[in-house]
DNA sequence: CTGAAAGCGCTTACAG
DNA sequence: CTGAAAGCGCTTACAG
């Protein structure tokens, strides 16, 4: 299919030059050392020959590949992976280097196999993705290489890692729902013991008590978001009181689609009796919802190309990746849609 | 960060035999030739070492990689891409092959770099991939390797490519309806030029015609279905009719997400008064909807691992791919939930 | 049964 | 300004 490759040699002879020669104006290292025309020569002669480096034979001699391994979580069951990968291969790509991915569902035994390879092929840094914000003790094999976490973090901040501020977007969020002139404002929180329930719940109490408004433990309800019925049950849960909140702020997306039922099935309008917003900005559910959820956005692209920046300049930089290491926060852009409005009822 | 790794020569030295040898054992070659303490000792020797052989070297050597490239569209923009690649994945880490995937976004000036670095790279074969059915022109460049196409087909049939059996699905959600004791069955289609468009339109009159049902014009619904309201809208003008459908087969889950709206609208329920079946099983949604939704599992992940699974006997067979070149149609299976019920109306 | 040696296709001191 | 040569770390005939 292919037939025989041009190797460099055959450049070489074709220019009526040395395979030094041919190297080094390759690879942009001629400098004023060879003259334009031997230089001009030489790419002709590659061009005609559709040569292209091997970039094996490369890659043994330099000792490295410009190839960072990627391992991460099931990428299947979650819509959040496609960013966060192709955040990854973006900066990545603009860097000149390429990804290496496994998906490992994070077995042990799978990812140490996974890990293997990926020393075997010499790859010039890893990163170990989670597919949510979590804290983790990472496989230790990651540490035979400048490694950083991406969506989760080490217990003991020894690895750098990127996560999203979790805080600042539920700040945000319920921001914006105070200056459009809601005080109460219910949350329908996870009950799991997640870090983004934790903190999304630190940022709702900062956004209300710097507005001076205080936390009413009544107004928040716990649910387990990864079931269906969540969304209803916790919204119905806080609409039914006496004094019902006039918008609610919900962990979620797909909760916050279960919150527009229960409204709905309360006659009541979104945003004119009642605001909502939810968080992670899943495209295919924020942006079909009537009205459009207005949402806070989860930087999985943006910690995609944090990751590989920082691997690229600590490898060229050859430091040692910054001591302590870096623990980033990326921040969590609000996405305004239509489901706010202004505090309905008096 | 990593040290002096120890390569085949440390483990020869240290098992007191040559490279060779070492080579032979650790490749399982060794066969009856060389006596099992033997083998033991090498095996021990790199044990202790941590060898992990270059897979450069061997590349280089061997001439192949056991890596294969794939370059598709930009997965950040659905939520189908995360099932694809890791279908291929999974395939490729089952054969024991790596993959090196790029996301162009069908650009044709990164396609062509991607698949240059691609070729550098030694990759032993190519999937290209769309990230909806579509009918293509592939580059090229991508016929200097075996290359298969995945979710895209050629025009002329001239690559191997595997695409969804979009009849095939919509006949079975059709026939489900059917069964139900459906007669009246309106179909909200797209009205884009898509093979998706065309072929499901093609399996819902299969399924009408083979149970002696006549397909009625004004039962079938043209609508943009890349926009929110479409849904709403294509349901509504089926369901505003005179004699209105007493089911509703949609062209994907986020239009039957708007029919389900429209529906509850005119206060009818699911699945008592009306029935609607989508397309696509997007999980983030499907099961989310109030019921859930009875719907076509597009089959990603499967065509993922037949693509890659196609290459890897082709290149062992070191056939030519079969001639003509395979154009398979993978199934749609019927993932039932809880919007088919009988026919409510009489 | 095992080893010495060539060679895969590059890059990089080093020499001139 | 340019080239001959060594070497990256393997695998694989080939010889014994």
């Amino acid at each position: 299919m292919a037939g025989a490759r041009a190797g460099i040699r055959d450049v070489a002879e074709k220019a009526g030059v040395s395979v030094t020669t041919v190297s080094l104006v390759l690879n942009g290292r001629a400098g004023a050392n060879i003259p334009p025309e031997t230089q001009a020569r030489v790419l002709a002669a590659a061009e005609s020959l559709r040569y292209r480096p091997n970039s094996l034979a490369r890659g043994l001699r330099r000792k490295r590949t410009d190839t960072f391994g990627l391992i991460s979580d099931e990428i299947a069951t979650t819509p959040f992976a496609g960013a966060l990968i192709q955040g990854a291969q973006d900066a990545a790509w603009e860097a000149g280097v390429v990804l290496l991915i496994a998906n490992t569902g994070h077995a042990a035994a799978l990812e140490a196999r996974a890990i293997d390879v990926m020393l075997e092929r010499r790859v010039d840094a890893m990163i170990y993705a989670a597919l949510f914000h979590q804290v983790i003790e990472p496989p230790p094999a990651i540490r035979e290489l400048p490694a950083v976490l991406l969506d989760a973090r080490a217990k003991d901040a020894s690895l750098p890692s990127v996560v999203p501020d979790e805080a600042g977007g539920a700040e945000a969020a319920v921001t914006l729902l105070i200056r459009s002139g809601h005080r109460r404002i219910g949350f329908v929180n996870s009950w799991g013991d997640l870090p983004a329930a934790g903190e999304r719940f630190d940022g709702y109490r900062r956004a209300l008590t710097a507005h001076g408004i205080a936390v009413d433990p009544a107004l928040v309800a716990h649910v387990d978001h990864t079931v269906p019925p969540a969304g209803d049950e916790g919204a119905a849960r806080l609409l039914d009181r006496d004094d019902p909140p006039t918008a609610l702020f919900c962990f979620n997306d797909r909760l916050a689609m279960g919150a527009y039922r229960a409204i709905r099935h309360r006659s009541l309008r979104i945003p004119d009796d009642i605001s909502v917003v939810g968080f992670d900005n899943q495209e295919q559910i924020a942006a079909w919802l009537d009205p459009g959820l207005t949402t806070v956005q989860l930087p999985h692209y943006e910690m995609g190309c944090w990751a590989v920046e920082h691997l690229v300049v600590a490898l060229q930089s050859s430091t040692d990746l910054g001591d302590p290491p870096v623990q980033r926060r990326e921040p969590c852009p609000l996405v305004e849609r239509a489901s706010v409005g202004g505090a309905g009822r008096p």
